[in-house]
DNA sequence: GATGG
DNA sequence: TTTTT
DNA sequence: TTTTT
């Protein structure tokens, strides 16, 4: 009307601001409902975009509870971003989602459901590194050449088979040669030792869940009542367990609840993780695994000039078999993109640096908007030491991070043995360090007993205290006794509700850890004294917040921090020791 | 969880990533560097046809993390004075052809040197 | 006359070509007789000039018998060089002196009068790799602390000892504290063992002659008569056993032979190798030792300009106490010194690195006589980066021997073993390489039944094939079966008369050492191969060419071909594995 | 032994050495580089009299090894960014003194860079 | 035989 | 050889 | 920290 100017009704308002600046194929990809969707999200093309107005949408115009959402990525920083950018749309409602990563997610259920499966809730995760270790016992226990059949080719087919969902009972049965054989045969035995330990690693808190939603309908139905919506980005990286995982939770009908509606987002051209046992085929067969899926190509790109993606279209399109999809953009041409034939490596980066100076000179870019990529980390060397030279500022994305170095996994590792004490791998990992006189004799008598009695480790150890360990002697007796003793008193400090950060400081003080790096020589201990004091900072502010999770381990304990930083392995990397790193002018 | 308990960095400097650590980013200007066989497409991959492609896709990975300048080069030795015996990724065929005019192929001179 | 162009008398004029393009010192330093002479040559004054001139003069003036003459130098290269610019001057006569280093020299006496002393004339030479191994299992055996007294120190302390003369008994007197009292123990332990090996090392090579001319007063008085001539090239770097060596070989004239003429070179300003025993006293309180000395100074430089030489002297001229001495030249002021600031050190290399640059663009030097210098060799880095970079050839000096290099030495431990079976150190480096199931538990059965029964560990592995060597193991004891039958295959070959080229062929053939390295993926195994091809090749060489020495082994024999490979030590390093090494443009 | 063996190299290069490994030999032109307190003379000798007498000998040896030209540098920090705490050798002072007509003492701008 | 590097 | 947890 | 045998 002319003479009153109405507000329009909020909820359209909202629903159409949601909607008017996206391009056609990302609005559908926002509207569509029902059948499973899979939305080939070329590079650039606003998949998240997408992926946050598809979840505002839900909540704004479907009338779907937060609660009710589950989306999935596979880093902290995806999970992070998105549930940050659906808070901008939504606001706090936002909370009840469950936004996070397929490792996170399964933490959530697993320590929900672990006396279903016979766990303790209090489970510890194992990394990499650590599963590594533990394998290097198992393979150890079994006598098997370390030469012939390294800890990390072991747990490589470990994983793999895990990702596939292959349990060591089949492994062992499938096993067609002398490594399989092997392999099933450490497999056993290290699933036995974690299933000890209570612990998981990261395979497993996959496998694991799947296991449980498969093998227990009550607890798949529950889950199935409630979450109606599963979104999972990056669908080209999903392995054979992930893939099933996502069946699993969506349902296929039969406890009488209707299958979750099913968003996929990925790009098969960027599927790059085959080596972590990502299969393509996930994304390429959707629509054969969901028949009547809906597939939608988002091709035109935001983020590049038309120039770059024809280069992209070209390179790609050599691939066969692939679906076929071609970037476009209205930015224009753009600049030409410059190829150079170098002499050598070093005048290859010297043309860099100089392409860079001019870049830079002109107003075009700024240092840090500008990248150099290469296909192994030791390629960078040859710029870094030109970069140097010149004085322009870099930062070498890779290397040793922060929560791989040393010292943190050792702090970690008494933390840990104070949160789960069958946590062998943590335990042994701690048992000398700092060196205390136990030695791997006295480890393997320890061991030893613990095996024949059917006991934990850390229960042999106090057996090796009261004199109950055979071949023993007593200077490692005495030695194990402080040990226990110290154990006990840091335990002390967990139980009486000590903040995270002042039980760490009690482990740095107690243990004489961080004092026999202050009284070294060596610059690099330095370094880690450091690296303990921001730990030390990291778990003060993590006290500070209380952790907002829904579920979880109780916000600001020991549990929920060791859950925070097993799962954050991708924090940030802390530059080389050798190297200059970033360069401050 | 770490980056919170940062300060951000003093000077923001040229990121030097490996193709794998780029996905997912992007950047305004965008050096793919070190591009001849044996290296893209990694020497291991050869032969192996579903590892070639995945290595493709690694090189489109990167072209595809720049909004305005790309540059793609590669260096036919390793060291000053090596020899000469690298050739460029196959990945380039048909993309930098020499006489294409969508692509201007730098060339110099070596520097001077006696 | 002017009809008739007589030639002047042969020797007047050879004579006159000897000392006419001398200054006036250095013609003194020539034809000076009698008396006891020190020739203080400052740097660049043309003192290994004076030297070949001086010997060259005690032929042609003095009736000086070549066999009369012997000249020490302290490196391989000194003494060859001096022997070609003798024999440029004087011929094929020159062959029959001895001009070598200290320690060449004392190893032909300590041959020629290996029975005197009741040992074996094939003894082998440790080295300070070969001494430091024995030190190591000394010390295990005295239980020490190896922490406490690495066998670095120990062999420090007894390499110190032994340049002071000092026997083991003497510093057990002497010890004065816990270290020193140690110290004695593992030097009289390693000497015994040392002895028991059949060898010596460096510093006994000095340390026996001295004792041999001292203890026995014939032998003494035969070198007195035969060495008439002793001259000693760079004196301020002599310890004290090797002037005690040369007053030895002098002599007082006691034994009814006057004392030989001695002329010794040297400059205290150049002493810098207190670190390994030298004493700058000796060249100091020359005159105070040989009481009628006479002492010409060489202060006219013949290398540097004005500039440089003001600079040197007045480097020189703050240290208190010395021998004033201004080194002066005729070249002309020459250009000016440089003195640069840096910010940082790179900008120091680029600095240099451009002054290079300039100084080759203008004609006025080449790459090769260019230099740069520092105090530490990791200082190389920068320099190297920037030269890389700008694509400037350079070599870095230093670096890993090739006689260092581990297969070199271990493919040598295996014809030192054939040569001296008693060698100990070389046999027990080789007894598991490659590895051959010869653990250090069979290793230590061996050696403690080989200390029990007083016997050599070469007789104790053969008792161990007869199986007299208690706790060893069957499987250990086959091992050890095949090993010593693979010696005596090897022995069967020296015995022969094999080439030594050819023995070392077979060594590595049959041991499979190279086939091991061949098969290997590390790239620095295949730099390992070409090392030991490399020393096949020397080995075909010094077969071909037959050493012609007086003295000595027989040429071409395998401990003629072991002798000098343990004196020359200083062969060429081989570039280091990791840096590019020597650019080639 | 081995250089008898060994081809000559194929193109003369500068030489790298320590100041021990130049003793006995000689250039037309040679850098001294490092001239800080700490290195030459190395910390190690500070206190010890004969020590640092040998260290002066040592510089000593490398400025007699020049025929012609003659460089001495040092830096004050190590690296670009670094602090500026280096102190210049003491074996320099009344050598290159800041106003003596007979050293030139080179200082130049650091590299313009944004 | 145990421990440490 | 790459390295999302 | 330098490294002639």
């Amino acid at each position: 009307s002319a003479l009153f100017d109405l507000p329009s009704s909020p909820p359209a308002s909202r629903s159409a601001r949601l909607l008017d600046d996206l391009n056609p194929a990302q609005r559908r990809a926002v509207e569509h409902a029902g059948a499973p969707l899979l939305v080939v999200a070329g590079a650039g093309s606003g998949k998240t975009r997408v992926l946050t107005r598809r979840i505002a949408h839900l909540l704004a115009e479907r009338d779907v509870h937060p609660g009710e959402i589950m989306a999935i990525t596979f880093t902290n920083k995806a999970a992070a971003e998105m549930k940050e950018r659906v808070a901008d749309l939504v606001g706090a409602r936002a909370r009840a989602m469950w936004v996070s990563t397929f490792h996170s997610m399964c933490v959530r259920v697993m320590r929900r459901e672990a006396k279903t499966l016979g766990m303790s809730s209090n489970f510890s995760i194992y990394d990499s590194d650590d599963t590594r270790r533990l394998i290097t016992l198992v393979a150890r226990d079994l006598d098997l050449d370390p030469k012939r059949y390294p800890a990390r080719t072991l747990a490589i087919h470990i994983s793999n088979l895990k990702n596939e969902l292959v349990d060591f009972e089949t492994a062992a049965d499938r096993a067609a040669n002398d490594l399989e054989r092997r392999v099933a045969e450490v497999y056993a035995s290290y699933q036995r030792r974690l299933t000890e330990s209570n612990s998981l690693d990261f395979d497993d808190l996959i496998m694991r869940t799947v296991e449980l939603l498969q093998n227990h309908p009550d607890v798949a139905e529950h889950y199935h009542r409630r979450f109606r919506h599963v979104l999972v980005d990056e669908y080209q990286d999903t392995n054979h367990a992930q893939y099933t995982l996502v069946r699993e939770l969506v349902g296929t009908g039969v406890d009488g609840v209707p299958p979750a509606e099913l968003c996929v987002v990925g790009d098969a051209d960027q599927s790059i993780y085959a080596f972590r046992g990502a299969t393509i085929r996930n994304i390429e067969e959707f629509e054969r695994d969901y028949p009547q899926a809906t597939t939608i190509l988002l091709e035109q790109n935001y983020r590049s000039t038309q120039n770059i993606l024809t280069a992209a279209n070209a390179v790609i399109s050599r691939n066969p078999g692939r679906r076929d999809k071609r970037l476009w953009s209205d930015l224009g041409e753009g600049e030409k993109i410059v190829g150079y034939v170098a002499d050598n490596e070093h005048d290859e980066a010297a043309f860099v640096a100089n392409e860079i100076d001019r870049l830079v000179d002109s107003g075009d870019a700024t240092n840090g908007e500008i990248a150099v990529f290469y296909r192994t980390n030791n390629q960078s060397r040859v710029f870094e030491e030109i970069f140097i030279r010149l004085g322009l500022p870099y930062r070498v994305v890779g290397g040793v991070r922060f929560y791989e170095r040393r010292e943190v996994r050792d702090a970690l590792a008494y933390l840990r043995t104070l949160a789960n004490p069958e946590d062998t791998v943590s335990l042994r990992r701690i048992l000398n360090v700092p060196k205390r006189g136990i030695g791997d004799r006295a480890e393997a008598c320890v061991s030893t007993y613990a095996e024949r009695e059917r006991i934990s480790f850390a229960s042999a150890l106090r057996a090796a205290v009261e004199g109950r360990v055979p071949l023993l002697n007593p200077r490692s007796q005495r030695a194990i006794a402080g040990f226990v003793e110290l154990l006990d008193e840091l335990g002390a400090l967990v139980e009486r509700g000590d903040d995270v950060a002042d039980v760490l400081e009690a482990v740095l003080d107690r243990t004489a850890y961080r004092a026999e790096l202050e009284a070294s020589e060596d610059p690099q201990d330095h370094t880690r004294v450091e690296n303990l004091n921001e730990l030390v900072t990291v778990a003060r502010e993590f006290g500070d917040l209380g952790a907002a999770t829904e579920d979880g381990p109780a916000e600001g304990t020991l549990a929920a921090f060791l859950e925070r930083v097993a799962l954050v392995a991708d924090a940030d990397s802390v530059p080389d020791a050798e190297s200059d790193g970033v360069v401050t002018l | 969880l770490r980056a919170e308990a940062q300060h951000p960095p003093t000077v923001e400097g040229v990121t030097l990533a490996s193709l794998h650590a780029a996905k997912g980013l992007e950047w305004d200007a965008v050096f793919l560097v070190g591009l001849v066989e044996g290296t893209v497409p990694i020497l291991h991959a050869d032969g192996d046809e579903a590892a070639i492609e995945e290595e493709r896709r690694l090189l489109y990975v990167g072209v595809t993390r720049a909004r305005e300048h790309l540059w793609l080069s590669w260096a036919l030795a390793r060291a000053p004075g090596g020899r000469r015996y690298r050739r460029r990724s196959r990945f380039l065929h048909g993309l930098v052809p020499e006489d294409h005019p969508a692509a201007l192929v730098a060339r110099r001179e070596p520097a001077q040197r006696r």
